[in-house]
DNA sequence: AGCTGCTTTTCAGGATACTTTCAGCTAAAC
DNA sequence: GTTTAGCTGAAAGTATCCTGAAAAGCAGCT
């Protein structure tokens, strides 16, 4: 749960290792998308903006080298390569062109999570603390969440909504996405309750004009800061 | 659960070895944190306070004779040196630099929990015994728990619930996390025992409203102290 | 074994806060 | 002007928590 705002990006053209993987990383609590090229990958980073991509060096296509070195073009974002034992020669190849760690496979997954946790420690120790963005201040801890300074007295239900809409400020939400991450894949109502829940966040946030919570009509919600 | 407010650092570059003993260490229910080189674990230390550090000598970039001068000029810590068998001259540098004790490797878990635990007796006895956190006094070895000086009357399960209350305090517990802390993993009753028993911890602190034993619905229960 | 006092656990009713639905309304898009 | 998506007030439905009380368990004592 501690990872709940931490997003993942696993690439790799085996299914089988990236199933193992997702299931392992969204159990501990991480956000985890999935390519299996690294054409895709690039386009999941665009609108998902991972903190770490966990990639793999050897995929048809582009192979992991010339992915990474795009990815560290277009965002800030830590690379954890996969190596095969005897693939020495890109393992240096990887790390010149910006990975910030490797690893050899075969691994184990703890070994997996040390590594994603050393990633975070080092680039972003805020992740691992206290959530504070704008006038927002998450204590997932608490349970609480500061606007203005004043602690909002919120539901469970709205509590992750509002956190949902924190960790992804200025990316666009449709109200599918919300369904699933709040209320559970298995929830079978109707997606009108986002929009009720919305209102009362609005309410409670004093957000009268709709200009902190934006609406994007047939596309979803976003939050605004500044 | 008695070390569950001592706090450790292990400092190694070897990830093996830091995860060796996190695991260990966060078994006994010390408080972890890593890292793998002198200067990320400085910034550690200003956040995290830890009573003790477990710190490695050769260590890239910054070695441990380095870190541990640093360190203690920071603060009041414990230091607790790893050298290999032939660094003696390392061992003899690191005594002189502010270590308070050394350990040559390899070494067993056990030898390195009896020089915690002498560090711990020398430096912060006052942590071996009682905890004092606002009206609240655990004193576990007697067993009983004061608040606003006053010796409360509790049975030995009010006393486990109320000194995981003191330990955690400001930090939401689940009823689920509760019932393993304190039943068990194994407990197969239903989780309405722990209101019970909140109810009758809220009647002998006199928390008629609720306000220093919060319920936070759906989400679970978090003292407040102040 | 039976009694006693205490602790632990279960149970059921009720209060309350939260969740969900609904229907009519508003406003944007075409 | 029509259509559609989103907004909103209120009502209905539900789950969670609280509580008093009783049952079950357990240790010490005679």
């Amino acid at each position: 749960m501690k990872y709940q705002h931490i997003k993942l990006l696993v690439v790799d053209d085996e299914p089988a290792i990236v199933d193992f993987l997702t299931l392992g990383l969204e159990n501990e609590g991480f956000q985890v998308k999935t390519a299996t090229d690294g054409l895709s990958a690039l386009n999941i980073i665009k609108t998902f903006q991972p903190h770490i991509c966990i990639l793999d060096v050897m995929m048809p296509g582009m192979d992991g080298y010339e992915v990474c070195k795009l990815m560290k073009k277009v965002c800030q974002i830590s690379i954890i390569m996969l190596t095969a034992k005897d693939e020495v020669e890109y393992r240096i190849k990887g790390l010149c062109g910006g990975a910030d760690d490797y690893m050899m496979k075969p691994f184990s997954f703890d070994e997996l999570l040390a590594r994603i946790q050393a990633r975070l420690r080092n680039q972003f120790p805020y992740l691992l603390s206290d959530l504070s963005i704008g006038p927002f201040q998450v204590d997932d801890r608490r349970k609480e969440i500061h606007f203005n300074q004043e602690v909002l007295k919120l539901s469970a239900t709205e509590y992750e909504l509002l956190k949902l809409f924190i960790v992804n400020h200025g990316i666009v939400l449709s109200k599918s996405t919300i369904l699933e991450k709040v209320w559970g894949y298995d929830f079978n109502g109707e997606d009108n309750i986002v929009e009720v829940y919305i209102r009362s966040l609005r309410d409670k946030i004093g957000d009268k004009d709709h200009k902190i919570i934006r609406t994007l009509r047939s596309t979803g919600y976003r939050l605004d800061i500044q």
